[in-house]
DNA sequence: CTTTAAAAACCGACCAGTTGGTTTGTAACT
DNA sequence: AGTTACAAACCAACTGGTCGGTTTTTAAAG
C-alpha cells in the first residue's frame, strides 16, 4: 500500500500552516516545513514538486476552509443580504481558526504575489454580487472594507484596538449591516 | 566634508524604497541596495550597521513623509473633523507618493514586525483622538477602517475595484466624513 | 598655502549559514 | 519487476555580515 499518500500530503499541508501561523513568513521554508512535519526533505518534494505548489496547496486549504464557513453560515440565515452573510462568515472564521489562519496571506504576499490571484477572484465575485442590488451596493462597501481593514490591521499587527474593542467594532458593524435590511425588503 | 554623507544615505534609502516598491519584499536585500545605488555592499554596511537599522530607516522615512502631507492638509483644513483630515490626508498621500510607498510596511512585516510598533503607535494616537468625541467615534472609526481596508486591499494587490472605483469610494467616504459635521458643530 | 595626520567613506574579498531544488538509494507494497 | 513513498546526501545560489585595506575629506600645525 502507498503508505499513505492522502494523510502524508495532508500532514504536510498542516505543518506549513502551523508554521505560518506561529512563525513568520521568513520561517516558512522547506526544510522547515519537512522538520516540523517528521519528515525529510526529500518527502516532502515527492508530495509537492516546488515550493510554489505547496504554497498554493496551502492557499487552496484556506479559500476551502473559508467556504466552508460561509456554507454554513447560509444554512442558518437564508435570505439574509450578502454584506451580512459576509460579516456573519467572519465572525465564524474568527472565532473557529483564528484570524492567525490568515497569516498564510501574507507568506502568500510575500513569496509569490501571483497566489493571491485566488483571493482576489473572491472578492471579485462579492463584488459583482453586492452590485446586484445597487442600491444598497454602497453601504454594503464601506462596511465591508472596514471589516477588511479591521482584518488587516489584525494581520499585519498594527491593530490599535483590543480584542475587546474589535468585538465591538464587529458586532456594531452586524447591527449596522442589519438595519440595512434583508433580501426581500420587509424588516 | 566626507564625500557626502547625507545624500549617499539618502541615496541608499532612495534605491531601498526602489526595490521595496518595483520588486517584492524578498528582494530587499543588502547586495540588492547596494547594486541598485552604485555602491558596495562594504559602502552600505558603513552607513548601516544591519540590515535592520537600514529597515528602521526606511520606516522612520515613511512616516515622517505621511507627517508631512498631514502637516500641509492641517493648514489647508483647519478646525476640521479628525476624520475628515485623516481621509483628505490619505487622499493625498495617495495622489502624491502612491500607495506603493506604503509597501515598505509589508516589507517590514515581513522581516522584522518589531518595526511597525511605530506604525501602531501612530494609529494610537489616532484613536486617542477619535475618543476626545465619543458622540462621532464610531462612525469615524468605521470610515476610518473602510479607507483602510481599501489601502490594505490595493497594497496586497488583491483590490478587485478599479482606480476609478477606488476614487469614487474614497470620495463617498469624505463627503460621509463632511456631513458627520465640523469640530464645532455647526454645519 | 603647505604639510600632515586623523577620521570618515568606501571597496572587495571572504565567511558561515540558509535557501530551493536535485540526485541517488532503498524499503515496502502491488 | 515495477511503482510508490520516502530518506540522505548533496549542490549552486544567495543571505546577512565581517574585515583588512584604500581612497577621500577635514582640520590642525607649520
Amino acid at each position: 500500500m502507498p503508505r499513505d499518500k492522502v494523510s502524508s500530503r495532508q500532514k504536510i499541508i498542516e505543518s506549513a500552516i502551523d508554521i505560518a501561523i506561529n512563525q513568520g513568513p521568513r520561517t516558512l521554508t522547506l526544510d522547515n516545513v519537512a522538520e516540523n512535519c517528521g519528515m525529510s526533505k526529500g518527502g516532502v518534494m515527492h508530495h509537492f514538486k516546488n515550493k510554489e505548489a505547496l504554497l498554493e496547496a496551502l492557499m487552496d486549504n484556506l479559500m476551502e476552509t473559508a467556504k466552508g464557513y460561509e456554507n454554513s453560515v447560509c444554512e442558518e440565515h437564508q435570505n439574509v443580504l450578502p454584506i451580512n452573510r459576509m460579516l456573519r462568515t467572519r465572525e465564524r472564521v474568527h472565532e473557529q481558526v483564528d484570524l492567525d489562519y490568515a497569516r498564510i496571506l501574507l507568506v502568500a504576499a510575500n513569496e509569490n504575489p501571483a497566489l493571491l490571484t485566488i483571493f482576489k477572484n473572491h472578492l471579485s465575485e462579492f463584488v459583482e454580487e453586492l452590485k446586484q442590488d445597487p442600491g444598497r451596493y454602497f453601504d454594503s462597501v464601506v462596511l465591508w472594507l472596514a471589516i477588511d481593514g479591521l482584518s488587516f490591521q489584525e494581520l499585519l499587527g498594527v491593530s490599535p484596538f483590543s480584542e475587546n474593542e474589535r468585538q465591538t467594532i464587529r458586532n456594531k458593524l452586524l447591527s449596522m449591516a442589519e438595519s440595512l435590511g434583508d433580501k426581500t425588503g420587509e424588516n
